[in-house]
DNA sequence: CAGGGGAAGTGTTACGTATAACGTCTTCTG
DNA sequence: CAGAAGACGTTATACGTAACACTTCCCCTG
């Protein structure tokens, strides 16, 4: 019988089955064929149930020194997206045993803190949004295997990448606007430093310069729905050049605060001007008219993520190539009014 | 100089220092004073940073025999709202020494897994939401420190739990919609098995039926904007009675899919037809009319959550008292047109 | 000058697990 | 029938840390 008020360890279990606790070891972990006779098996995982036993993780992960468990940093859980990054990764990381344990950095002001310390949980490896910047110097001190997602694969320090094509995703929005006729247009951009938005943009400019006559503008923006509002009011208001005709956002959310501005402006979507988003989230289309956007595959960039950093971890070579995106053409986007 | 290759450990930092292993622990544990002079503190801390040297979480679990973790389990991730709870208790946890790691119960088809393999981490209690509701029978079975929000009080056999005051937050809709007018109502109800929605269904027809005249009828959707449009549709076009001139929707993301439905049947928000939610995400303000609601704050929400289930571990006897609801009015509501 | 007591450490142990290395006993083979 | 080869275990050990129980030195007090 176990010590009462204390769980039952595998030498309770052990002298419960009246073996060793060396066998119970062998037994729960699946290593007895050809060392431990299948009744005496059966005996110790009877007392095992008996007992309620769980294995203790900590003596365990002391053990093993390793603990199939990663850590995923994100930024604050303000859409669903990183939701579903989540689940993608730890979908992959089950099927090998593994854990995931997520670390959105705080939100709002101050930089973040240890994420290792906040997680207190020993990893073995470490995947990372470079959204979530200011968790991304704690990070940095440690060997520890780490995945970058959404991140410059040349600065990177040899880290491995996983990226979305966020390159093409521009270039797909640009062509679907520019085949509608678009040729004014405004850039409602995420005041966040991250290499993803500085692609977007980049990708976005270039494409447009390539068709004679196109303008852009660009506004930047908290990525929140007020924050987009009264970016876009401004931008909009000021007299400055040929108003556009077609609104481009960095962000679904951004594109709702826009909607409102819009509204506010008494421009009516799509007639007046036409607006895309990226992500393609619930938000997507519970706005009316409902929103033409890039689709990020959050899921998949989570088991891109996860496989990556596992391969890294058995000493394999990661999968290489971005995730690709899609568009999906919906009533924001129309042609434009000359 | 540590051997090459591996992490250096607290005996790499003695010796580097000059000292024992257990002077390493009682400086760097911040247990000193009184045991060993500031001068060799200062060595050792600085060989510790030399080194890079980082405690080995998992010896220390073990030897401590917790591990200032607990474990968070919600729901799939599919709107920010659970992302608020887990910030909420994060801060409060971290405030304690504490980390929170999050266990989404999977998406979709199938029941969780165990939440405990997969988190791989060694834990020293839990916080589960009663939503996820599949994924609880795998915790009742360990003896761990538990507190459930969102649970029924009764129903929950001496766990714990920390509620939002939902029954209030169904009164105050009531309330609102009959002082302007509103006689002939529709719930939206979400379709999931939950002591919160029974909860909110009953409080809104017992206050619905203190006044005299009143109709309620309920349509059930599973929370998605499509579950929620098609449900809407079907419920509204049936010819059943009067038209109701009230839509009460147990959740932001329902009341978006009502709003579609809406537009689709031609009927305007708020003139013909006024609609509730219940949450206040970010969705809230992005639909057109902005949408009345009764905000939930998911940050007090795991703030209390964390707060109870620390007193618990520390012995001490939680706060009681429901987390207050607040009606926030906006133009999705209006008088009722006779 | 005896000895009490604080400062400044060190030696040792245990936490619970997984596994390497080592014993038996039985059975099979040449 | 000798001895090799399984079958079925056990014993012992290490992982890295925190903390208890000691020791030593020195200063102060009566």
């Amino acid at each position: 019988m176990a010590r009462a008020g204390t769980r039952p360890t595998s030498r309770d279990v052990a002298q419960a089955a009246g073996v060793s606790q060396a066998a119970v070891s062998l037994v729960l972990g699946d290593k007895w064929r050809g060392r431990v006779s299948e009744t005496t098996a059966e005996r110790v995982r009877e007392a095992a149930r008996e007992l309620g036993y769980r294995p203790n993780l900590a003596a365990r992960n002391l053990r093993l020194g390793r603990t199939r468990t990663v850590l995923l940093v994100v930024p604050a859980l303000t859409t669903e997206f990183f939701g579903g990054v989540y689940t993608g990764a730890a979908r992959v990381a089950a099927r090998h045993g593994f854990g995931v344990v997520l670390y959105p950095s705080p939100e709002g002001v101050g930089p973040a803190r240890d994420p290792f310390a906040s997680a207190q949980a020993a990893l073995d490896g470490v995947i990372a949004s470079s959204m979530a910047a200011d968790a991304l110097s704690a990070i940095r001190g440690d060997q520890l295997p780490l995945v970058m997602l959404d991140s410059d694969p040349r600065g990177s320090h040899g880290a491995v990448t996983v990226n979305l094509d966020i390159g093409d995703g521009a270039r797909q929005v640009a062509d679907h606007l520019l085949a509608l006729g678009h040729r004014h247009f405004l850039h409602l951009a995420a005041d966040v430093p991250s290499w993803t938005f500085e692609v977007r943009a980049q990708e976005l400019a270039a494409r447009l310069a390539t068709v004679a006559g196109t303008t852009l503008r660009t506004a930047a923006a908290p990525i929140s729905i007020e924050g987009a509002l009264t970016a876009t009011e401004a931008a909009l208001t000021a007299p400055q050049g040929r108003r556009p005709t077609a609104l481009v956002c960095d962000d679904d959310k951004l594109a709702a605060g826009a909607y409102k501005a819009l509204r506010r402006l008494g421009l009516r979507v799509p007639d007046d001007i036409s607006v895309t988003g990226v992500d393609d989230l619930g938000l997507a289309t519970a706005l009316d008219p409902e929103l033409t956007t890039i689709r990020l595959d959050a899921e998949t960039f989570g088991e891109r993520g996860m496989a990556a950093l596992l391969a890294v971890l058995e000493g394999r070579t990661p999968e290489e190539g971005d995730i690709p995106v899609e568009l999906v053409v919906r009533g924001s986007t129309a042609p434009a009014t000359p």
